[in-house]
DNA sequence: GTAGTCCGAATTGCATACAATAGGCCAAAA
DNA sequence: TTTTGGCCTATTGTATGCAATTCGGACTAC
């Protein structure tokens, strides 16, 4: 599984993947949660039309998208950089997700399939598996189809949408989490209580374990940029 | 309403240093929610290129953005429509506004300063008036301001941000309701409630008091569909 | 009469040329 | 040396031409 595919940047804006500017968009925005273009980083548009063998247009055209949902910003002559949000907007934003999250938690506690429930569970196993492999990509990947299957277990589109976008947004402040392989153990108990609660249909108790889940995600990133 | 908007075809009084195609966007986006293009309706570029005395680029570009905030939908050599979303899309769109609105409302609750409170209980009590003018549109209006110093009130940009996109989503399917103008009257009464539970500082209750208050809205909605 | 196929007109996708502007560079004056 | 003002260049914003694709209509076969 590649990571665009594990962590969508939300609803395609164009649909039938043909359009070059479309494929752009997918592939800045990976590279802009997968860090290879930090915070701060300019998108000249002659460079990344030259990159990727097109011309200015359908770069422009991805740029655009980016920012509108937040990835990068852009001023009127000037190059659009990677998004590089405040401390009070980067709190803002966790503080969100640990809502939307519960919410979507909550939901699928009590709406979702049988079926989904067993892929739940599934995924959950392999990643208590993974933590002994010590793959911190390929933990942070399996550890985002877990957050995705239970935005779809909500049964809510829209707010499916929403929460994966904040989680996309949020991202580039998150990776540093997963350094530390101690984290990983940590992070499975806490997805156990989220697991247990949603497989018992548990929907207030499935919210705030997630919510407690994504606080120490935030913590975990707080602690590490003090430590910079 | 944008100033454009109210020059029938007059040169730019104001030469801001805003690009066209954001202008555009502005415009476009304006007309959708305020229902002058109905969901389903076309975005011929070259149309709308003509009646803007633009080319086809910055009218291409503020499409695009509109498809990026969900407001049009677009298909590749295919034109962008007017965004026209399902009966269960509509639903999570509903749902997940009365979730996003009670979280800013609690927030509000126990976040706002004195002088945002102050100023939530002037627009209310300007609502109360007006509710006797029977004047649908400017009550929209202001309405809008009320919600949205609610979002401010939250203290959180980014989750005001969201609120305020999903509001504008919605919102051409929440014009009809100010058609019945005995709902004025019970808006307000809803509203009265959720400001005495913001202006106690009662999070839990300013949350619960808006959440039914757009179900409300949502149940006007549906009745108002159902009858067609 | 109906269904299927192919062609053409119309529209979008992309490339390129041109216009406009922000920011840097340099010179001149304090 | 510092500051200020204007040009100059690099980059973005817009227009336009051409390529690619969709869709409707006509034609054919059954």
């Amino acid at each position: 599984m590649t990571l665009a595919a594990s962590l969508p940047e939300g609803r395609p804006v164009v649909w039938e993947r043909k359009t070059r500017a479309e494929e752009l968009r997918l592939q800045l925005a990976d590279e802009i949660v997968r860090g290879a273009l930090f915070p701060g980083a300019p998108l000249d548009e002659i460079t990344l039309a030259d990159r990727f063998r097109v011309s200015r247009t359908p770069v422009r055209e991805a740029i655009r998208l980016l920012a509108a949902s937040g990835l990068v910003e852009v001023r009127a002559h000037r190059a659009a950089v990677v998004a590089r949000p405040s401390a009070e907007q980067l709190a803002g934003m966790f503080e969100a997700m640990a809502e939307l999250e519960a919410l979507c938690s909550g939901f699928a506690a009590v709406r979702m399939t049988s079926v989904e429930r067993r892929a739940l569970e599934d995924i959950h196993d392999e990643l208590r598996v993974m933590i002994q492999s010590g793959d911190p990509q390929r933990y942070h990947e399996v550890n985002e189809a877990f957050h995705s299957t239970i935005y779809t277990g909500a049964h809510n589109t829209y707010l499916a949408e929403i929460t994966l976008s904040t989680r996309a947004r949020v991202q580039p402040f998150r990776r540093a989490q997963f350094r530390n392989l101690g984290r990983l153990a940590k992070s499975h108990i806490e997805h156990d209580r989220v697991v247990q609660a949603i497989l018992r249909g548990e929907q207030s108790i499935a919210a705030s374990a997630i919510y407690t889940h994504i606080v120490t995600v935030r913590d975990e990133y707080e602690t590490y940029t003090e430590s910079l």
